[in-house]
DNA sequence: AGACACATGTAAAGCGTTACATGATTCT
DNA sequence: AGAATCATGTAACGCTTTACATGTGTCT
C-alpha cells in the first residue's frame, strides 16, 4: 500500500479555492495552512508540474501590467474529482514527533538546567503562537458569516487554539515538577 | 546545513539505559517513546549498523538458553558523548501535520456529514489513547520515587495526558459548531 | 503440523529539507 | 547602482515507510 501524496491534496485545495501561481500557492499556504501543514518551494514547483501532466490542473501564463510574469494553476474537473474522492475518505489516524519530548524523555543523563530551559524556550514559542492565533481568531471572527468556507477556517484556528494552550498548561507544569 | 539524524539518538538514548538488540530495542520504543517518536525496523537495524561502524556502540552475540541468539548492543563511551552534546543542544522549534485538519480546512466542497464523522473517530481514538496514559499514570505514579529517570518519564506523560485533553475537548467543541 | 512470536535484515520508492541557480522588477 | 522582492525552478541528500525475505524456537 503506498503512502497518500498529502502535499498533491494540499495544492489542490487551495487551487479549488482559486487560481494561483507557485509563488502565491506558497503565500496562501502560509497564510491559511502552515499551522497544520507546511510546503516549501522544493516541494510545491514538482508537485505542480506532476498535476499538471496528470491533467488535475491547467497553466497558463499571465503577464500583469506590473512585475514578472507568473504561471497561474486552475484546478481542472479531474482534479476536482481527485481532491473530493481524498475528502471524503477517513483519515486513518495521527501520529506526531517532538523532539523536545525525546530529549526530555533522556534527560537524566544531564543536569536539570538543560531540560528547565527547553521547556522555558518552548513555552516562549508557543506562547508567541498562541497570540498569533488570537490575533488571527479576532479578525476571523468579523467576517465569520460571509463564506462557508470561513467555518472550516475557524476549526483549524480553534484547534491551534486549544493545543497551543495544552502545551503552555503542560510547560508550567513541567517546570514546577523539575524544580521540586 | 545537514539536518540531525534523531533517530540516531533515540536508540543511544534507550541503549545509555541498557543494552538491547534490535528487536528489544524495537519493544522498548513502543512501551516507552512511541507516544512521541515511533521507529520502525526499517530505521533500527540500518542505523544501528551505522553506530556500529562509527564506534558508537559495540555488539556482542548473545544465545540465551532458550529462544533464538541476539545481537545485543552496548554504548560506549564515544556513544554517551555523542548523546550528551545532543541532549545539551538546544530544540529549535517544532512543527506538526495534522492530516485531519488539512481536510477540515477544505471539507466546504464535500458534505458536512463527513466532517462530522471524521471527527468523531478523531475523538474516539484521542479518548482510547488518553485512557491508555491513564493507565501508564497510575502505574508510573506508584515507581516515581525509586529512579531519577522516572521523573522524565513523568514529564512526557504529563504531555501526552494535557495534549490530548485538549484534542478531546476541541473535537466536542468543534462538533457543536458543525451541527449549529 | 501449523500458528505464532522471536529475530535480523534489505530494497525500493517516496517524502521533505536545504542549498543552489537564475533572472525580472521595483524601490530608494 | 544596489537592495529587496517577485518569480521559477533543480539537485543532492537524507529520512521514512512499506514490502519483501529468511530463518529459529515455542506452543498447541
Amino acid at each position: 500500500m503506498s503512502r497518500e501524496n498529502h502535499t498533491r491534496y494540499a495544492l489542490l485545495g487551495l487551487l479549488s479555492h482559486e487560481s494561483l501561481s507557485g509563488y502565491d500557492i506558497k503565500k496562501a499556504i502560509e497564510l491559511r495552512i502552515s499551522n497544520f501543514w507546511n510546503i516549501g518551494y522544493g516541494q510545491i514547483y514538482p508537485e505542480l508540474k506532476k498535476l499538471l501532466s496528470n491533467e488535475l490542473v491547467t497553466c497558463e501564463i499571465s503577464t500583469p501590467d506590473s512585475g514578472p510574469s507568473k504561471k497561474v494553476y486552475s484546478i481542472t474537473d479531474n482534479g476536482h474529482k481527485e481532491l473530493l474522492s481524498w475528502l471524503k475518505k477517513d483519515v486513518l489516524g495521527e501520529s506526531y514527533r517532538f523532539e523536545l519530548l525525546l530529549k526530555l524523555f533522556f534527560s537524566a543523563n544531564v543536569g536539570i538546567e538543560y531540560s528547565l530551559e527547553k521547556i522555558q524556550s518552548f513555552r516562549d514559542r508557543r506562547y508567541a503562537t498562541l497570540e498569533k492565533y488570537n490575533r488571527l481568531m479576532d479578525s476571523l471572527k468579523s467576517v465569520l458569516s460571509q463564506d462557508k468556507d470561513h467555518k472550516y477556517m475557524y476549526l483549524t484556528l480553534l484547534f491551534g487554539l486549544h493545543i497551543e494552550k495544552a502545551f503552555l498548561s503542560w510547560a508550567s507544569e513541567a517546570e514546577m515538577l523539575l524544580k521540586e
